[in-house]
DNA sequence: TTAGATGCAAAGCGTTTGCACCCCC
DNA sequence: GGGGGTGCAAACGCTTTGCATCTAA
């Protein structure tokens, strides 16, 4: 069952086909899909979904704090599920696979006041960079 | 005087009026501009200045490891010039300025080992995110 | 002399938006 | 029934590219 759809239900947002089937493909661990890629599997469940609907309910979900906006590059941005446990990202240079791995510590609270020149610094993101075990 | 310029000139990189206005532009601590704003400032000097020779140019520094991408979320990539010591950013997500803030430890060492699966770690990129002074 | 840099314009990609229609609550 | 969601297509912002022309070395 999708936790991300159960959560969405408990929050009272309007539900839609398409909205349940975005929700289910999204959900689950180490899921880091693009918008377009959201979309092709969503027409699988059902062929008239259309692309704006998908960047409509992305858009939606972020600012709903129920997934998160990754860019690993200057490509597509990803959308990652896993809102609610906070994590970080470790990229692999050569594919481009991402994995979530999990912090050790506060990296904000790490930054100094001396270096946060008058900003309300509110989070920190971290991405590891390298080479996966098949890319090596 | 320019660093980058000399740096490049060393470097056997051929020069021309354009790119030696767009690595002036460049040039300075706390730089993070935009292809566009790198292609106005540049016009103030070189009237006829193309943006295509300025994402161009921009493109071959990045490959020479001369300047650094920063992808601010869904904006304009901004090109920092300061690639021979690291650091890190401080992105305002009010208006997308970025401050450049400096290390205080290593943190691709922080990465435990059986939070890598088989990865081999390069490094680490810090974003602080956060609202600056004017934003607030 | 000539490989390579430039300018122009058009195309490309990912994303957003305006609007008429549709449907969940 | 009404407010909100959806689909379509066109527009959008940023960036890349094809090609003819120029220029640094």
């Amino acid at each position: 069952m999708s936790d991300l759809l159960e959560r969405l239900r408990e929050r009272g947002w309007r539900m839609t086909s398409q909205r349940r089937v975005i929700a289910e493909v999204l959900d689950g661990d180490h899921v880091h899909l693009t918008a377009d890629e959201v979309h092709v599997r969503a027409t699988r469940r059902l062929p008239e979904i259309s692309r704006a609907t998908v960047y409509n309910t992305l858009g939606e979900l972020v600012s709903l704090g129920e997934v998160i906006e990754v860019s690993t590059d200057g490509r597509a941005k990803r959308y990652d599920p896993n809102a609610h446990r906070p994590h970080q990202h470790l990229v692999c240079s050569g594919c481009g696979t991402v994995r979530d791995v999990h912090p050790t510590g506060n990296p904000v609270a790490d930054l100094p006041a001396e270096e946060r020149f008058g900003f309300t610094v509110s989070e920190a993101e971290i991405t590891y960079r390298g080479l996966c075990p098949s890319c090596t």
